[in-house]
DNA sequence: TTGACGCATTCCTATATGGGTATATGATCG
DNA sequence: CGATCATATACCCATATAGGAATGCGTCAA
């Protein structure tokens, strides 16, 4: 088996740079796919691409207007990865920030004499 | 070129539903990898690889305890995706889910009596 | 109607997987 | 020392890319 589809879940979609920047630039507001292109900087097939996998996620919507497609942030669709990540606030936010760092060092100091990792 | 390595960055690594899985556990304490093995389900081998990725990525660590291996979370790792998700926090919590609604529903009607999308 | 424009899709290639199986490495025990 | 346990690594396979080039297709202008 291969790594799973990008279009499977957001964690998938969003671990591509270019689709975070993507992101990134649509937070800013609705942008047509010809606006990407040129601030991203990739070529157009890819952007439309990128735009896809994203739309299969349901992070972005599309409005036609004319020729021109306008692509707008959908964040709901980032949810499952906030509320992931959001599990861990505690461990940054309370107090085990000095016994993690106490850990660390221990285990530093284990690797240190004990065989060499990576 | 093939999608980015999962150990170029941490987005990668979490991507992997069974890293995900792993590093919920160790949220909740250090784990040996046979722990892991049995909590996870999956084949040893396929846990010290995933661990392996982890570790690349600085966001787990590990300590020697006779034959075992002792696998430790280390959140900091996590704070790009955390940083990042945070940017979007501005979009779920302010008012402009109103406006985003609405123009949700805007959208869709236009999808309606335009072509069909997807 | 013809042509240009804006995007999406298709075909191709190199690459990095995730899972499985077999095996190597290290530590502990008898 | 030889056997066994706990992990890591090597090797194989099927699959899903990301990027590039060429092309299809709907829309708008002349």
């Amino acid at each position: 088996m291969a790594r799973a589809a990008t279009t499977q879940d957001v964690f998938n979609a969003v671990a591509e740079r270019r689709r975070r920047e993507i992101l990134d630039l649509l937070a800013g507001g609705e942008r047509s796919v010809g606006d990407l292109v040129a601030l991203v900087g990739i070529a157009q097939p890819l952007v439309s691409k990128h735009l896809r996998v994203l739309r299969e996620v349901g992070a972005v919507r599309v409005r036609e207007e004319g020729r021109q497609r306008m692509y707008r942030l959908n964040g709901a669709a980032l949810q499952p990865v906030r509320d992931w990540i959001r599990g861990y606030e505690r461990i940054w936010s309370e107090r085990f920030d000095r016994l993690d760092a106490v850990l660390d060092e221990l285990t530093e100091q284990e690797q240190r004499d004990g065989a060499d990792d990576d």
